[in-house]
DNA sequence: TTGCGTGCAAAGGTTTTGCATGGCA
DNA sequence: TGCCATGCAAAACCTTTGCACGCAA
């Protein structure tokens, strides 16, 4: 009844593998085959209710990719605002670009002061063509 | 062999509804409903594979919204398809809202000379909240 | 008549739930 | 020793696929 929460390996192991890769989004998938990897079984319906309580508590963000069907997480940085770090998703090849730039946080505030809407650029994702398939596109002369 | 496009009840009554609802988002089950209540059975296969078609030729748009699982379409006005759109969806009222800004396009500018990347802003989204949600959220108090 | 469209059933994938067991405090 | 946490299995969803039949043109 206290609500008290524990100190598990598990959580840990969770907690360090999102801390490890907080310039990337990780799925489910993602953490359960690394941590399995590891000689360090946790079993899935840990990682979603673990992540559950990690995304109430703002430690993580959760969002969707388009033509993903599955989740994606990303921790937090308590000191830094992730205002200055946003997505680019080639539609050609999949690939998603993590950028940071200040660019963006111009464009937010810009976005926020002139217009009155506030962008969550966590959960906002920039489709385009990269410059690896724009190359490409070009040598083939526009045919696919 | 010639891919011409048949014009059926099913597919009629889809996008009557998606136009109905311009103003919203509607999900693959809210289309399902209301056509069984209205006397009208189309099978969710059907809905699945119209909606993609219809996200081909850019007549809808597809999200996701956090806290849905499923995704969300959105009937695109073709008289508002236009280039120097950028969009902006509320996740708290589902709204689209639809600017011009020439920040953007210096934004996108930018991104293509000094990242190589050449956003589709016809294809992209931002999130966040608009400001009669956020003004709400603020008179509550921080509580929902 | 041709071949696209439809819908059922089944498959595939992700996420949640129930329940007995494990383990932190 | 209390309770929260864990993990398996199963259920609940969402979406896609296969296939036979329906139907627009």
């Amino acid at each position: 009844m206290n609500n008290i929460e524990y100190k598990t390996k598990q959580k840990q192991a969770i907690l360090n593998f999102l801390k490890n890769n907080r310039d990337n989004h990780v799925t489910v998938n993602d953490i359960s085959v690394y941590l399995e990897n590891n000689n360090c079984h946790v079993g899935i319906t840990t990682i979603y209710r673990y992540l559950d309580k990690l995304l109430e508590q703002g430690t993580v963000r959760k969002y969707t990719v388009d033509n993903s069907t599955s989740a994606c997480f990303q921790y937090v940085d308590p000191s830094k605002t992730c205002h200055e770090h946003f997505h680019l998703k080639c539609e050609v090849c999949g690939k998603l670009i993590h950028l940071h730039c200040s660019h963006i946080s111009e464009l937010c505030s810009h976005i926020f002061n002139d217009h009155g809407f506030k962008p969550d650029m966590m959960r906002t994702v920039f489709y385009g063509i990269c410059s690896v398939c724009s190359q490409k596109q070009e040598n083939n002369g526009g045919n696919l």
